[in-house]
DNA sequence: GGGGTTCAAGTTTTT
DNA sequence: CTTGAACCCC
């Protein structure tokens, strides 16, 4: 397809920074696709020179298929990947440089939270209740990442303290990064943080990576943190050979650190930025893109911006309601069916968008019965099911045998008599020799502090991970042998409900162990898998289904940046979208942009759903229409459902859509 | 230390 | 309706 000339002159432009102001639908992935041919053609770069960083691995995916298909081969060695892959590939470089041995781990935010529970339970000497102990892990954990993704040590998190509770969480800031040294461990924001810092101290490996990284290309910039705006600065230096693209409307992850204004800081750091607007949508009706317009409208805005298409009026925007989440499933269900049938499409031009993860339950059952095949994207990841996450543990702990976390997660799973009373001494010991916990068990007053039966139960565990590890060159075999010595599977039948569960959960570890292997056999070093397992958002599927024809539900986070001929949006009620903690303006700014992000993606037709009444926690409670709806103009919208809709009205159409469901399944 | 029962609280979004 | 934590007894 043609460029615009707006297009082309972001594609064209290679002469020094340059921020690309690109509205949703206005060909964004376009432009920076042609770019890299661009700079590949013109610009006389190496496909290694060219680096583009997206924050989702769902949009490095898409990405880097879409630069593949345009740049042909050389397109291939171009650098597409998350953020936290490249903070990973710097700091794999250099890890002493952050203090690191070569095989360190990577922790979740699971792996962070329980640290940082246990550091919370010190800090406070005992008995806190569990419950309080939770929700304060959380709140530690937001706050550190928060001072990560601005930069801040825990020196300068202090200094900055208010209030006790900030000092608190500063001081645990710091035993928390002393206990992810000694584990030989980084969390999620580290890789951003580590690279930051390493690059900001030593001269030589910045004109190293700038040497390597001619030219960088980040999508949806308006994401960035504190820490990845830094190592944008850091990787191009004086050059700015960049080209960045974003959408301050389409900003949505605050609450994740992300700083919008870096749209602005940019201009001010970089006096010859150079700006291009992208306004033209080629992706949606113009009934749906003012829909759109007209939400957004209500929101404040780091820049003007009007977005228009060619595109023709369509259909109007349907606003339908139903009586409850049972009926909100069913009919979006038949509704797809009935619509695919009607005009002929795949499965795949349908998509499904909602607030959160738990949204899709009830429609997936639906779908199942309609035989419908859909793929669920992110909720609960593969990776977060305890089967997997137990089995990720043993090879962590293989590989890194200082991972205190993956210790703790599996030195009692199945049962060793290794209890509560046990760990703590243990940590204990850990604490005064500042080591991690498994080479606690070497210290010589083991016997002491733990008593005899303990400590020889402690050297067997030690013992016997040993043995494992020494059989790591082929690590799936290795990892199935240890869960089959240890009597993992019949540990996991004996917690599971009944056989098909254990089925189903020992079928998880059978894949885990699947990957693993596919992975090693390429020549992946055992460390390097489980870093890369840690950054997966789901387990990589065989190639061969490269373009399967499914349904796609999504949450609005996963939907941006791609489009669908026909979208749905699910719940749009108080409570769930706004969702029912946003209170302040800016969080309702940032849900007002998250339904606009919704709306946004669809192409041919959209349709918003909402219940008047839907169970939660148990119990059915009345439901209030969200109040974005109000924010739509009503000439472009239609409403179906709705109390004031004549009875016989709905009765007809309800009639009608029944018959057309019969007539498909006959 | 382990295992069972009862009882309460409650997931927003992703790397 | 779930899940996890407290509690009690062995």
């Amino acid at each position: 397809m043609e460029l615009n000339p707006q297009q082309i002159s972001a594609v064209r432009y290679m002469d020094g920074p340059l921020l690309v102001l690109a509205g949703a639908g206005s060909g964004k992935t376009r432009v920076i696709t042609a770019k890299i041919a661009h700079l590949l053609r013109e610009g006389g770069l190496a496909p290694e020179q060219i680096f583009a960083v997206t924050f989702t691995n769902r949009a490095a995916r898409e990405m880097s298929e879409r630069v593949a298909a345009s740049a042909g081969r050389p397109g291939r060695s171009v650098s597409v990947s998350t953020f936290h892959r490249l903070g990973l590939r710097i700091l794999k470089e250099n890890p002493a440089a952050a203090g690191l041995r070569p095989g360190f781990s990577i922790f979740d935010t699971a792996d962070a939270e329980s640290l940082l529970r246990e550091l919370l339970r010190m800090h406070w000497g005992g008995a806190v209740d569990a419950a309080a102990l939770r929700d304060a892990g959380r709140a530690a954990l937001s706050m550190i990442s928060n001072w990560k993704n601005a930069l801040l040590t825990p020196d300068q998190a202090a200094a900055n303290a208010r209030s006790t509770l900030d000092r608190t969480h500063a001081a645990v800031y710091r035993d928390y990064q002393n206990h992810l040294l000694v584990s030989n461990a980084v969390d999620f924001d580290d890789l951003l943080l580590h690279p930051a810092r390493a690059l900001q101290q030593s001269s030589e490996r910045r004109a190293l990576w700038q040497a390597r990284l001619r030219y960088l290309l980040v999508d949806e910039y308006q994401d960035t943190n504190g820490a990845q705006y830094e190592l944008i600065r850091l990787l191009t230096g004086e050059r700015g050979a960049f080209t960045v693209v974003g959408d301050d409307d389409q900003s949505i992850y605050a609450w994740r650190g992300a700083r919008p204004d870096n749209l602005v800081t940019l201009a001010r750091d970089y006096p010859s930025l150079t700006v291009v607007k992208l306004e033209q949508n080629y992706r949606s009706r113009s009934s749906i893109l003012k829909s759109a317009n007209a939400l957004i409208s209500h929101n404040p805005h780091l820049f003007a911006k009007r977005l228009w298409s060619e595109r023709g009026p369509g259909d109007p925007v349907r606003i339908v309601t139903v009586a409850d989440d049972e009926g909100e499933a069913d009919r979006i269900a038949s509704e797809i069916v009935q619509q695919r049938a009607r005009l002929r499409a795949r499965w795949g031009e349908f998509a499904v968008v909602y607030r959160s993860n738990h949204q899709a339950r009830g429609l997936e059952l639906r779908l199942q019965a309609l035989r419908v095949p859909y793929r669920l994207s992110g909720g609960n990841s593969f990776f977060d099911r305890s089967e997997v996450r137990d089995a990720l543990a043993y090879f962590r702990l293989l590989v890194n045998p200082t991972d205190d976390g993956a210790l703790l997660r599996v030195i009692n799973v199945p049962r060793r008599q290794l209890g509560a009373a046990t760990l703590s001494g243990l940590q204990r010991l850990a604490g005064r020799r500042g080591s991690s916990l498994l080479d606690a068990i070497d210290s010589s007053d083991l016997a002491v502090e733990l008593g005899g039966s303990a400590a020889r139960r402690l050297l067997a565990f030690r013992d016997w991970l040993a043995h494992w590890r020494g059989r790591l060159d082929r690590p799936a075999p290795a990892l199935r042998d240890l869960l089959a010595d240890c009597g993992y599977e019949n540990w996991l039948a004996g917690e599971s409900r009944d056989s098909d569960q254990a089925r189903l959960r020992w079928s998880n570890v059978e894949l885990l162990l699947a990957a693993i292997e596919r992975r090693s056999l390429t020549g992946e070093e055992p460390a390097e898998i489980l870093r890369s397992l840690a950054l997966d958002d789901a387990l990589d599927r065989d190639e061969d289904e490269a373009d399967p024809d499914e349904v796609q539900l999504l949450t609005l986070h996963a939907a941006k940046g791609l489009e669908f001929a026909h979208v749905w949006l699910m719940g749009f009620e108080e409570g769930l979208l706004p969702h029912r903690n946003c209170v302040s303006d800016e969080q309702v700014a940032e849900e007002r942009r998250l339904a606009y992000v919704g709306l946004t993606r669809a192409m041919e037709t959209l349709t918003l759903t909402l219940t008047r009444q839907r169970r939660f926690r148990g119990e059915t409670r009345r439901t209030e229409p969200s109040r974005f709806l109000a924010e739509l103009p009503a000439d472009q919208v239609v409403w179906e459902g709705r109390d004031d809709e004549p009875e016989e009205r709905r009765e007809a159409r309800a009639r009608a859509s029944l018959d057309a469901l019969k007539n498909l399944l006959d």
